[in-house]
DNA sequence: CGATTTAGCTTTGTCATACAAAGTGAGTCG
DNA sequence: CGACTCACTTTGTATGACAAAGCTAAATCG
């Protein structure tokens, strides 16, 4: 049946959910598109990157251009486990529907 | 675009979540076999509940039988808030998976 | 009939964590 | 030099999940 604890935690959460939307959207971002696109603080933001990064799911790459720019991409790992994730989802989806 | 602020929190919470399908599953549950069937403790269980209830999203229906026996069931809000919340999902996996 | 069991709570306490606000340090621009 | 920006870090608050244990009323058992 439908198993709930399959259901990655740190990815259910509302902002890392809405983060590694955004990331899987596109290859890369920075970390002042993620905030602005998000609407979160500075602390909040980092706080869930910095979570994600320690699960081995995203990667932070720092370039310094004019300013310093730090960028987030998703891992092989996190797409993966995303894609678990939402594998659960579409289910729980595709039950009540039925 | 994506509105990760229509997912309602109360629903999205894991435990709550998982009540929510089984309640959307059958007309009615009994206390003891929602809890057999989480593995939830007592006070856990009832403490989603009574929070889902307060919301409107559950009913409440006592029985005494040969022992007395409470149970739950969707109300129509219930089921209307977690349609809303299964759409916004049905959309994330729709989005991220083109 | 007294003891035990059961259902459904309530209470209590702990632990985790989301989130904002404010501070830090390095580099840049005027 | 002084203001500003980026990317953090630190600190504090507030919420909430969860378990364990107690509690009450009713029913069953011996």
């Amino acid at each position: 049946m439908l198993n709930f604890d399959k259901l990655d935690k740190a990815i259910h959460e509302k902002g890392r959910l809405a983060i590694m939307t955004l990331l899987a959207a596109r290859p890369s971002w920075p970390f002042q598109d993620l905030k602005a696109e998000l609407g979160m603080s500075d602390g909040n933001l980092i706080t869930h990157l910095r979570t994600l990064h320690k699960l081995g799911f995203v990667a932070v790459t720092k370039e310094v251009r004019v300013r310093p720019q730090t960028s987030y991409s998703l891992t092989a790992k996190g797409r993966g486990a995303f894609k678990d994730y939402l594998d659960v989802l579409d289910q729980i989806v595709r039950t009540v529907k039925k």
